[in-house]
DNA sequence: GGCATTGATATGCAATTAGTATCAATGCAT
DNA sequence: ATGCATTGATACTAATTGCATATCAATGCC
């Protein structure tokens, strides 16, 4: 069974005529006969009831005639489909975050995207920055959100934003009470740290500003994920630094502080597979113009 | 666009290889590729992205997948149900009934047909057989039992039960005290009666019963349907012949005595058109054998 | 670096679909 | 009742196109 046997079929069921469904099919009438008897036989089963002067559904016909509109649609809808696709209008999307960005910023971004392109389906997964890397690697995401470097050359990526780091304290701390900090300040503090495997590069800076000023940190716990990390901290456990955005998130027993100047800003870049040139993720890579260099995040 | 197509999408996509994709369907390599080409210049969206070495879907691929999967499995889905309605297994029966025929004995054949072919739709309308007539002509209807008689000669039938008369009397009236009846007890008699119009005949032989034993009966009340009679006599506007079957309905004030002997009993009939073969229509008449003309109905 | 394997291309052939001419049957109008 | 127009089927021809064979260029692998 062929497509143009249904659509035969379905004109002349419509028609209950084979000369009007031929006109309407820009057709002559004795191949439209041929067609539709050719169906018939495939399926062993009698469609239409003829005399040569009317054309009548069998009750096969008529269960046909639904089926075959049924599937009519579902052609129609593939290559509709298909063409969304192409043009990005369709199809999935797998995005990796880390947690730092899924605040406001993001949440709006994904919002216009979703209101502009409701054909897509955004899958987002939260991950760190190098399960990232590996995943977009092995084409398991299409995009991530992550903290540079990059280090793959197979992989394309642009800022997206930047943000401070801040200093988090347990209230009450000592270091919650001073007004201004030095770098001196931190000498002897119990730090809480996510753990390295899941961590590049983000506290360097931190540790070489401290150890230019002479301040040796006692680095005591360590911590999977950001949430468990600020809760160690609110329990009093020690101080880290962090990205200022997670000031979003309010904590009993949590408060930031501004860090001594000289710290670098902490980036954020969107990276994608290079030569891999789907509509969609371009669609979505522009939802992240104009560079933000003075983004909250 | 033709299933063909689609068939070779499907069968490239999952073996992510055109040579082994060619083998599967039993065909060479060199026209398959023609086909998936020709497909996408039709579609005017590239779906594989092919090297010498490799095969890999582009996102417009991924989404036309999916899409081509539902298309293969609606024209199965068609094929399939084109064949089971042409031997009686798929399809829908319009099946007109009158009010006291629907009771256990049809609804044991109604449910025993039901599991036999749960591929039917059944749409039963309860309908007088006047009406059944009708649109037993106009086909609108495939199958109606009611009472004879037919009186269309395109129409086939066969009976299927038949049963006695009984009366139906307000509890306390005269003629419920009364052990056994005679026609001439109906003498002077108030009636509750179906509407001549929705009536062919069922009271005839009840009335001339009456009238050769010299008891002149007082038709008072018509009603619309059976329901409507059945309170009208338990509210005490009179008495009526009905079917023994609607014994199986009790309602307060409503009581039920047999008639003096003499009466032919009342038959249900199945008509159908004849000459319009349909194998549902057929599995449905069987059905009902073997013939009952013991049954309670 | 050689080799086997992959998808693309070129070309001839076969199958099938569409078109033309015509016929028999039937409903309708006169 | 009867002629006519219209319908679907049939016979045959023409054109399309889908398929197979032979071959090539590119690439991953040993």
């Amino acid at each position: 069974m062929e497509l143009r046997h249904v659509r035969y079929f379905v004109a002349v069921a419509e028609e209950l005529s084979f000369r009007g469904a031929a006109e309407k099919l820009h057709m002559a009438q004795p191949p439209l006969s041929a067609q539709i008897k050719a169906l018939e036989e495939e399926l062993r089963v009698r469609l239409l009831e003829r005399t040569t002067r009317s054309v009548r559904l069998t009750h096969a016909g008529r269960v046909f005639l639904e089926e075959a509109r049924a599937v009519l649609a579902a052609s129609a809808q593939a290559e509709q489909r298909a063409r969304d696709a192409a043009q990005g209008l369709a199809g999935t999307l797998r995005v990796g975050i880390i947690a730092p960005v899924a605040g406001a910023w993001l949440a709006g971004i994904l919002r216009r995207f979703r209101q502009r392109f409701p054909g897509v389906q955004l899958s987002l997964f939260d991950l760190t920055s190098t399960e990232q890397l590996r995943r977009l690697h092995a084409r398991e995401l299409d995009a991530g959100l992550l903290r540079p470097p990059i280090g793959l050359p197979e992989l394309d990526y642009k800022f997206v934003g930047e943000s401070r780091q801040v200093l988090a304290v347990p209230a009450g701390h000592r270091l919650a009470r001073k007004k201004r900090l030095e770098w001196k300040d931190f000498h002897d503090e119990e730090l809480v740290l996510i753990h390295p495997s899941a961590q590049h590069g983000f506290y360097d800076p931190f540790f070489a500003a401290c150890a230019k000023a002479g301040a040796r940190l006692r680095p005591v716990q360590y911590a999977n994920d950001i949430q468990t990390k600020m809760w160690l901290i609110s329990a009093g456990f020690g101080i880290a630094p962090t990205t200022a955005t997670l000031g979003e998130v309010k904590r009993p027993g949590l408060v930031f502080r501004a860090l001594p100047a000289g710290l670098p800003p902490v980036q954020t870049v969107l990276a994608w597979r290079r030569g891999d040139p789907s509509p969609v993720l371009e669609h979505f890579c522009k939802g992240f113009e104009p560079f933000m260099s003075l983004s909250i995040l």
